[in-house]
DNA sequence: ATCGTAGGCCAACACGCATTGGCCAACAAG
DNA sequence: CTTGTTGGCCAATGCGTGTTGGCCTACGAT
């Protein structure tokens, strides 16, 4: 019945607040940032436009509050050495899958600064520290992690947001058994001469 | 002097015409198709944004002429068969870097469906073929076609378009070195078992 | 019962956009 | 020299956008 700490004090309009987000998640990751628009979104969370600028100030207030995600990536020490490839692909696909908010910050980060910022911001804080821990030498942790990067947010690029038709079709099993290896490489291969 | 063929009338307005598209292709690579404004596009071509409507009919004619593009890949048959990974990765990265056009379709695939639609056309018209010859099973080609764009893209995008800075800062032929084995693993190993 | 306050909607604003039509100068053919 | 055509600009239109302020309703404390 009462709000479970002092920090929150459980406003009544709660529910209207997340109707919002969930909205604006959806419609960001339809639409990207510019076609999203606010009347859009308020129309989707069957509340007036105004209400969208009273609570979250501007529409990149909005999306700041829309896409404030946590990978949730595993810790790096619980990892068997030679299972990160795999362990890191499938958690991948699975937080993909079922979240659309990465595809939102996908299509957003692509066209507007302010979401690619925040793409790499989440790139050196989540999967850069992983990197770092895994390969060999760590000064070599950045351009590792830019390369798993790379194969990882291809692979959404392709499958989610361009929709080519045999990536659409690729069973998330396929995809690990191709990509895990690749990705275990990047992380923990010695570095091959140019 | 005159037309170099019949299929040419070689109007004088032909420079302008030429202007209008490196313009456009620069603010779309640059902004993405809805930032991309034709007044910003006709203020860099220094001419009125009229005269864009007048020679591309709308903003849509406009982007379809200034993507019309030609990945210029090599032939399969002259590829050697172990080589090909190598070859496709510098060929890659060498389109890339000299033509922005590229950057322009990816930023625009990406919000706007009929870009989308483009890449989709670029990817079985000319990637899909040549994986048809180079690997094993040409009923898997599909997905091995798949796999490599999802490589090669998302160098693109964590490269050219999000900016990682470890991605920005890697060496043409460092990036070579690490992505050839994975593209020609996905297009010549055989299929991993799920 | 009263009253302050929070949640909600409506109507409007200013702005930037793609797009249009009319006008003017320069060229080229007769 | 005249005349039709082409290349170009200017001004305006209509629309959709983010954003704002005022008004109404219903709740919650006193």
């Amino acid at each position: 019945m009462n709000e479970s700490t002092s920090a929150t004090p459980a406003r009544r309009s709660d529910a209207t607040r997340q109707a919002i987000l969930e909205a604006a998640r959806e419609r960001f990751a339809a639409d990207g940032y510019e076609r999203a628009t606010i009347r859009a979104i308020a129309q989707q969370a069957k509340i007036d436009p105004s209400m969208v600028m009273r609570y979250y100030g501007n529409k990149e207030g909005l999306f700041a509050a829309a896409v404030a995600i946590d990978l949730k990536l595993p810790d790096a020490g619980s990892l068997p050495r030679g299972e990160a490839g795999r362990a890191l692909v499938t958690h991948f696909l699975h937080q993909w899958e079922e979240n659309e908010v990465l595809t939102a910050l996908l299509r957003v980060g692509v066209t507007n600064d302010a979401g690619a910022e925040r793409m790499r911001g989440i790139f050196s804080d989540q999967l850069l520290p992983l990197a770092r821990r895994l390969c060999p030498d760590p000064e070599q942790a950045p351009a590792r992690a830019a390369l798993v990067s790379s194969q990882l947010l291809g692979l959404a690029l392709t499958r989610y947001v361009l929709c080519f038709p045999p990536a659409v079709h690729l069973h998330p099993e396929e995809i690990t058994a191709w990509l895990a290896p690749t990705v275990q490489h990047y992380l923990t291969a010695p570095h091959p001469g140019a």
